[in-house]
DNA sequence: GTGAAAGCGCTAACAG
DNA sequence: CTGTTAGCGCTTTCAC
């Protein structure tokens, strides 16, 4: 930039306000930074920079399984987003693991990153104190709050009762689900959520009809070979979401049952696999480009000052397919 | 650093020096130090130490679609190795656009990243010459060279060989190809090693079996309908990827084309959704995990100083499964 | 074994 | 409308 400056006949300051606008420059003078610029091939050192205005243009974007299609999704759609803005994204992938999110969400307040989107999975509220204390604008993307920070979260209330009501029109009664792990921040929201809706419409969850495992292809394969060695089958199966819910038909596949003849599979996210399975899966989609978009939105604005958290609900939809 | 080195009565070159360790320290002095970096929880300013020795903590993965399973699982094992060298992985989509690609090449450059690990899909050698002039590692991961950097690149001789042999053992004698676009730099290498191959095993590719596309879904779908309204159809047909694959298993089960009764069907990568898919796809096999792993190895070399270049093969390999 | 101090490249007062 | 200058927090040479 002094080089810069030099070539142009100007001083260092003049070449800085030319390049950020932040105050008038005469016509004449910034066409000739702009010429010694392009001569030189110039381009600002963004660290040198960082370190002065005491803020970086990296945002981490922390998820518990990136090869997971929904937030390949979620990543790329953020990227997309935050270019236009001048911000970066950096991938934190935490395998679902406690130590890994805790670990991560430090490195982030110790990088002193501009900001932090993330879908927690086994962390609490109070792991994020630090960062909140830091002055981190935080994003969470989940089904619950985790305490005053910008929240992505579904309503995905219509969409449920669509998917009970097209299991009660066929005659189905025995709901069954195949959860996230009990130890899980929250302990799946969504069990919570269809247990009470099926209420509502005169249907129920029982408890022995819940399984839990990781958000794996295993886990639905094991939750569905245990709810299908009940005495009571159950005829009507929800997931925690569609990579339990692929795991599950690959069982059924396996075991003989046929989908939706012995049973019906719900899937929740529709995450690109969902629809080239076979039977095509039957979920409750919630769109990860728009969840993007959202919390790109909520970061930028935090970053622009604005001072309380918002909270941004995006609709889930009931996406009827042939596993029903 | 300063309020540790006042904390722990030193200067700030020692606590400098008790963090790196670059040079010895008083036992007594270190652990000093130490208690003051607990007592007050520093952590060294990352910014600073960028600026300072002109070299960042940040690695650009950039690759045509981080939605494709394939990439997702790259970035996810690639930034796991880079983790624990204290390098962060900056996820970069360019839709297989060659203006994207430009310009997060030269991103990289202005943002002076440690490094790059690059999936061209139009880029031509010529445009790698700023990243190089600049001095900043760059890995590739493409079936052809790009020019004196760093490259992973598959060894698929024997399981498309493989393939081959099994495609011939079925009578399959009328080969095609659904290969990416035209102007993609290389022009599509795999389908140039499809039809040598196919020259030495006594069997052809002719150039009207071949048909190309992005690599998308709709491309396969399209390109089969297009290869399956010729006079003389294939009955064995490869893919340039597993989601071109998939595309036109689609487009098969729409028109009832029969797989692999009517047509073989054989993809590339073996992405996590092909053992999904019914039938399942058969496919060579290109380890994701495998290919991070020896990119982070190049590139942490070459951090550590290597000045040659070097070339890494990852051996494919041949999944045999329903669709053929 | 330790300290003093220069300086990486930039931004934002402050001064004109 | 433009220039001067003080740091941002760290690493590293030089001196002790």
């Amino acid at each position: 930039m002094a080089d810069v400056a030099r070539a142009a006949g100007v001083s260092s300051a003049t070449v800085s306000y030319v390049l950020s606008g932040k105050r008038p420059v005469a016509p004449e003078t910034r066409a000739a930074v702009e010429e010694a610029i392009a001569e030189l091939s110039f381009t600002v050192n963004v660290t040198a920079r960082s370190l002065r205005t005491g803020r970086s243009s990296l945002v981490a974007l922390i998820v518990p399984d990136i090869v997971n299609p929904f937030y390949a999704q979620l990543a790329a759609t953020l990227q997309e987003e935050l270019r236009e803005r001048g911000l970066h994204v950096v991938v934190c992938n935490t395998r679902a693991r406690r130590d890994e999110e805790q670990t991560l969400l430090a490195e982030a307040v110790q990088q002193r990153f501009a900001g932090v989107i993330i879908t927690p999975f086994r962390l609490k509220p109070r792991d994020f104190a630090p960062i909140v204390d830091a002055g981190i604008p935080v994003v969470v993307s989940a089904d619950v709050s985790f305490g005053p920070m910008d929240l992505v979260t579904p309503d995905a209330r219509a969409a449920t009762r669509r998917a009970l009501e097209q299991v009660a029109a066929a005659q189905r009664r025995r709901i069954a689900m195949i959860a996230g792990p009990r130890d899980a921040t929250g302990g799946d929201p969504r069990l919570e959520h269809l247990r009470a809706l099926a209420l509502q419409l005169g249907m129920a969850l029982p408890h022995d009809m819940v399984v839990r495992g990781e958000h794996t292809r295993e886990a639905g394969a094991a939750g569905f070979a245990e709810l299908m060695s009940r005495r009571h089958r159950p005829d009507a199966l929800f997931c925690g979401n569609d990579v339990i819910a692929v795991g599950a038909m690959e069982k059924a596949h396996e075991l003989g049952f046929d989908i939706p003849g012995d049973v019906a599979l719900i899937g929740h996210d529709d995450a690109s696999f969902a629809s080239l399975v076979r039977p095509r899966l039957t979920t409750i989609r919630y769109p990860a480009a728009e969840v993007a978009r959202a919390a790109a939105q909520l970061l930028t604005e935090r970053l622009d000052g604005r001072k309380v958290h918002k909270t941004v609900r995006v609709k889930a939809e009931f996406v009827a397919r042939a596993s029903v």
